[in-house]
DNA sequence: CACATTTGAAAGGCAAATGGAG
DNA sequence: CTCCATTTGCCTTTCAAATGTG
């Protein structure tokens, strides 16, 4: 949706080695999501950067991200094969998205500074093993952190959101029947209902208040929902 | 035949804890009649049925789809893993894409017939090794039949269309300078000019009389495009 | 738990690759 | 080789699953 007006259309022909961005009279437009500038906010704990890398600027996690692109390009690598790439180098598997987002500067940024050291490491790796472009051992990273996203089937999801009209806020103990009957781990389900409940406060807030449900009840505190 | 009607499959053993068959609230579809009847739907086709496959019917296709989808999620392997492991189990990989658009059905009818027999052996598989969800032996799989899709960099791009304005139909040894020039095999160039032009003509049917850049030179069937 | 944020599976757009016919 | 139809995938985007913080 952004219009990522940015791209210059360089003849630059470059071969082999590339070269940094032109730096060409550009006029760039204001940057979305990265916003620097507030990171003392909060108690004056400024990003802690190894030593060798410190908390870059806005334009240059932009150059970065540019660059990063063409060479990956260049090398003839997917973002899918870097985010598994990065999970095999460094136990740290991200998804094709993310690495479209870093490229695209969509990520936070904080998000950016944090994922930069690691795809600059890659293009490193990835770089000097030009030579042999053999195999790039993709031994599986066994070392995922990150759970891997649980896909909800739609009817059961049709099942949760009936649920969820009767009563936005379950006990423990009746959400693990519902796990059990949806053959679900419990901590899926609770975690739908606290992304559902989240969904709906974002949902609400313009002008919409249908206040009816929610505390007809006059309770409030109390998670009783005992009908079902 | 394809054994579709297991899908309630009550069985499997799960020592994790899983329930029996959910049974409760409505039970989603639970016909697995097929209809071997009416034929004829998406076009007269006629397609070429294998000795060992029957020409599966749109109706039949829906069902499997539709199943399979399930099976896939209920096991855990996303679009993706699947289209890998096609790769890996009979050489022939496939992006997540296709296999979300098999799901979806928003392939074409001969296309969908090609792909069933695939992806049923696949769920089989999957199916049957349940107990055993030790690594899933991802060896890349080398038998890759198609090319891996190019990526043309933006400004490659540019330099491309640049030329095509110029000459649409450059001569193969212009096809081979421009390619060495942009570090690009000659073959993807020639392709890119193919599929370009092929753009071209869906662009130009409806009512537009762009004629003024092409053929503003006079000359028309010639491929002469000498001037660069 | 609420709320903010990170992150990914699936789906959509465009086009690279393929195959058949001339 | 071309054109043209078709298959197929890279990148993108949406919605929400998972994680982090108070």
């Amino acid at each position: 949706v952004y219009s990522q007006a940015g791209f210059a259309v360089g003849g630059m022909l470059e071969h082999g080695g590339l070269t940094p961005p032109p730096t060409a009279g550009q006029q760039q437009q204001q940057q979305q999501g990265l916003h620097p500038g507030e990171h003392g906010e909060l108690g004056g704990h400024h990003c802690q950067d190894h030593s060798d890398e410190e908390t870059p600027t806005s334009d240059e996690l932009e150059q970065f991200a540019k660059q990063f692109k063409q060479r990956r390009i260049k090398l003839g690598f997917t973002q899918a094969d870097v985010g598994l790439a990065l999970g095999t180098l460094y136990g740290n598997v991200f998804s094709q998205t993310t690495i479209c987002r870093f490229e695209a500067l969509q990520l936070s940024f904080k998000n950016m500074c944090k994922l930069k050291p690691l795809l600059n490491k890659w293009l490193e790796e990835a770089d000097s093993s030009t030579g042999s472009p053999t195999s790039i051992d993709k031994i599986a990273a066994q070392g995922r952190k990150r759970k891997k996203r649980t896909s909800i089937e739609v009817s059961v999801k049709g099942v949760l959101e009936t649920h969820f009209l009767k009563c936005p806020k379950p006990a423990a103990q009746e959400i693990s029947s519902l796990a059990d009957s949806l053959q679900l781990e419990k901590e899926v389900v609770r975690v739908w209902f606290c992304n559902r409940r989240q969904k709906e406060k974002r949902m609400t807030p313009p002008g919409e208040q249908q206040q009816h449900e929610v505390y007809a009840h006059g309770v409030k505190t109390d998670t009783a929902c005992h009908d079902l």
